[in-house]
DNA sequence: CATTAAATGTAAATAGAGTTAACATGGGGA
DNA sequence: TCCCCATGTTAACTCTATTTACATTTAATG
């Protein structure tokens, strides 16, 4: 089977229909598209996908995969820009992760909505190293072994930074992280955050 | 109009359609309630909700301001049980925090959801305090004050704390705390964090 | 190469949920 | 007392997910 032109067999559906699906989170910024408009738009009936995926939310997970895969993407090419072991390395996984969650917002709150089967979820998570949770240890390791003398814990720490990026992430979606301060600027909380927390690790000065 | 066994007009709907949808989302632990059980359970009919909510979305920000209100509630509690100042008052916030994520999950992932209008939001949930965050800033402040010499933010260094709570919480909550590494407790993780982000604040000696 | 089972599509039906429409009731103010 | 309006009711209506029964290829097999 080759291109697009097909009848009946379509040939690709599957991955037809994970695009579709998320050109219509992208196009509308919701979760809500219909099984049927993706369907149209790979192309087929409003029945056809479900010889694919068990129902919606299998679809959904697939399109989750590919946004995980996105945001290690990007997380990879902001850890490339900076020189192993510097704090701008780390800085900018956190830049890279509050612009993920604010240019692809349907997609971010996609990965962390309740989905079933931990175990499931843990391998395929674990493997594609979860939006890049691996670049930051790697990154965190590197930095506190240019700027400490005792032993680190990297996914530890690391498990800190994320929860700090995550926190402020969410709540600027959720509209609440100025909801006090107008004034405040996430990027600029979150960078101090951080720098606070590497300072506490390590026990340098601050930075 | 008195109590329970009213015909035709109820009485007080719109409360007990509140309550209703409450106790369905407490029972199944999600926010997929029908409105015509909501109703069948206040004892109206399907269509009846209609006349005191616009839609379900009107419902759930209902449930939602009672959700954010019962956070505030254990908040206060736990505050009042800790010493103004000390430190044990400000981590006892955060473990309130992880329990009730953890405890009323549904209403929990309902507070932060998607909702519109910005501005109502702000008002709405400025009043309330949102969920004991004016709280967390008294105890900060206070904190501050007994161990510091210089002047704090106390509603930026808050901000800071609850940010990394409500990423410990969430993280948490999609099972992606510990992907990497089981072992690791929440309200450790978090304790140190908050004890680490005030030290910075503070510039004093670890806590 | 013909046959046929498995995979993949289609159209039509089903079922569940939100929501609206048209009508009913009754409590409270004029 | 009477009438209006808020509040309920029942019966549609619409939109979606999903299933069923049937159709068409593909591909393996003899």
């Amino acid at each position: 089977m080759s291109q697009a032109l097909r009848n009946y067999h379509h040939g690709d559906l599957r991955n037809a229909l994970i695009i579709a699906a998320a050109e219509l989170i992208e196009r509308d910024s919701t979760l809500d598209f219909t099984m049927a408009e993706a369907a149209a738009r790979a192309g087929v009936s409003a029945a056809a996908p479900y010889r694919h995926f068990a129902d919606k939310e299998a679809l959904l997970q697939a399109v989750r995969q590919l946004a995980i895969l996105g945001l290690g993407n990007r997380a990879a090419k902001a850890a490339s820009l900076h020189p192993g072991g510097s704090i701008e390395g780390i800085l900018a996984m956190g830049h890279t992760y509050l612009h993920y969650a604010r240019e692809k917002r349907a997609f971010f709150s996609l990965m962390w909505e309740d989905r079933g089967n931990i175990e499931e979820i843990r391998e395929n998570v674990a493997q594609e190293d979860h939006g890049g949770f691996m670049i930051l240890v790697g990154l965190v390791k590197a930095f506190c072994e240019h700027n400490s003398d005792t032993a680190i814990d990297g996914v530890y720490l690391a498990t800190q930074i994320w929860s700090m990026t995550h926190g402020v992430a969410t709540l600027e979606a959720s509209q609440l992280i100025n909801l006090f301060d107008r004034s405040i600027d996430p990027e600029a909380l979150l960078d101090q955050s951080v720098r606070t927390l590497l300072v506490g690790a390590t026990g340098h000065q601050p930075l």
